[in-house]
DNA sequence: CTGAAAGCGCTTACAG
DNA sequence: CTGAAAGCGCTTACAG
């Protein structure tokens, strides 16, 4: 047997001791004299011992090892906090594994499974977005999870749901993205994405509509439009915009929730031969790995999706109840243009 | 106490049993009377009782919790990979963690670490190349791993390593990318990508090799370029080629090792004025959920990575001891154009 | 069909 | 500074 079966008590045998002595090397506690600590060392070597995290689990009460539930991993969003997250939790000694919640929005989580005999230490949950008609349920979810073992929230986290959380401005970020293409003379701005949230006080509605106040701007109902996160579904709603609206209210600009809807309008745009940027201004969010190099290279907004990964692995293991709102920038790039009358 | 910390001991005093048999009805043993099982059953649901995967890990000397080893989950190449992976895994009742091994062509891997304390039931290793100089230091790193737990290759693997895995005929591919161009016409079509790989008798090499000897056109050390798989690479390894001939030599297309690498080259043709697809044609590989959203968008081939993670995590928990040679197809997009002349 | 007992490989008081 | 013993929550023969 090469390693990995030897047991402390093989090792306490090798060295002469017991194996509570060669439990607290394990450890690196300090009352252990110079002398038997080495003689421990050695024989741990020689078989080449590795204590089982399974066994020191069932007595510790602790596994170091965490969960993260996410929507999707093959939207590189978050595929990025993802990796910020496991590296973190690799530097403090845990291991993570991915449990899809693709059923958040619709039913309510069974807490009863998998997650549960696990004894994780801790999840970290990935909420994409609260539904008006549903979020209390997701919340209700949400609590019984946290019933169980520690969680932290990413995404879409009002205040008031009293959850550690790390998540973003939304509202702040959209307000922004409206200011950054007024400054450009757009006035017809188009904002796509993104189911009826609730009532969070930083949704993107908000920012939207905030955006359009402070530079005089009318709300136009025709220029909102709710919609999933894909390419596909960017791509059907810029369509309905333009289908449903003589060219000459157009609107000249459009925010995507996110990068993948952005890609399906500029799909459709360059569809039925608009410019761009020239006569459609559209902004991104999530940077995505390819924003660069798409046609025209896509103005985003950089989350530090890692760095959001990384904070809520730390959240969840030093057990703050902190909500922190993570900092951004917008990206400018070739995907918008100032108006021309 | 909600749940999850009733133990076996608290269903069998509720049922007024034995732990043997609440053990029993949990791992649905059939000699149990219809009574007492229900009766067992009743208890665990009153308590809310979910077994310990830990502590039934400690006697049954398995984990049901598997590992996952990527270069770098940021290439949705990985994630799709994983998501497969985790799928099927969760399917049969397995987890799985992420191990990231950056290093795996550069430095031994040291099977002391986190990996082995964890007990995994197994572990499946994504092999991004094999390359010339350290082949076999590669190689070692994966045999040692392998002498304390399951593993299961993905990628680039030749028989004579002797591992389960499940791999693509790169040779092949690559064949049928120059055949396609050749029958646009083409006949400068330079090939972009990868380490000297060790000689692997499926490496892109052999293929691109084969295919231009069918069609009885000469292999070109210009147009040949070694890179590393990300879109910077491949732009840099464009522009190269471009630099150091004169334009009447210029290929008329270029096979990317990824469309991470497409990408670049796109990048670069585009910063040049060079006219895709007329004055260059060019083919990815890994269809990339971008490749469609790209100008012009990308031919690829799907590689059903998907389908690959959740094989291999059958060839892991089954145990087979298979290399299973995974299909793809040629994906058509407005990439590639017949020559003009 | 059911139970008593040992054991998995550690940690944790408790003595000394 | 070190050891004997109990215990973590299960599974697994072994009896009955």
């Amino acid at each position: 047997m090469p390693g990995g079966n030897a047991t402390i008590y093989d090792i306490a045998s090798d060295a002469g001791v017991s194996i509570a002595t060669v439990s607290r090397v394990l450890r690196g506690e300090s009352n252990v004299s110079q002398a038997t600590k080495e003689k421990v060392l050695r024989a741990m070597e020689q078989r080449n011992y590795r204590p089982s995290s399974i066994a020191r689990g069932l007595t510790s009460k602790t596994t170091h090892s965490l969960g993260i539930i996410l929507p999707k991993l093959l939207n590189p969003h978050y595929a990025m906090i993802f990796t910020g997250a496991q590296e973190e939790a690799a530097r403090q000694g845990y291991t993570v594994s991915l449990f899809p919640w693709s059923s958040l929005d619709t039913k309510a989580y069974d807490p009863a499974a998998m997650l549960l005999e696990r004894r994780l230490d801790g999840i970290v949950v990935c909420v994409e977005y609260l539904p008006a008609d549903h979020g209390e349920q997701v919340l209700a979810s949400l609590r019984e999870l946290r019933r169980v073992m520690p969680v932290v929230l990413i995404g879409c986290v009002p205040p008031w749901y009293d959850f550690p959380a790390v998540s973003n401005n939304n509202a702040a970020i959209m307000k922004e993205i409206v200011s950054y293409l007024v400054s450009l003379g757009h006035e017809r701005i188009a904002f796509i994405g993104g189911v009826k949230e609730d009532n969070d006080p930083m949704r993107r509605e908000i920012g939207y509509r905030e955006g359009l106040t402070e530079a005089h701007l009318p709300y136009t109902d025709s220029y909102r439009v709710y919609a999933k996160g894909t390419p596909e579904a960017g791509k059907a709603a810029l369509a309905g915009i333009l289908d449903s609206l003589r060219p000459e209210y157009w609107p000249t600009a459009v925010i995507a929730m996110n990068d993948l809807m952005a890609m399906g309008c500029q799909a459709e745009a360059r569809e039925r031969g608009i410019l761009m940027p020239e006569q459609l201004s559209i902004v991104g969010c999530d940077d995505l790995f390819c924003a660069p190099y798409l046609c025209p290279a896509l103005t985003s907004i950089n989350l530090h999706q890692q760095r959001t990964g990384a904070r809520a692995v730390q959240l969840l293991i030093s057990g703050e109840n902190k909500h922190e709102i993570g900092d951004w920038e917008l990206v400018e790039r070739a995907s918008c243009a100032r108006v021309t009358k």
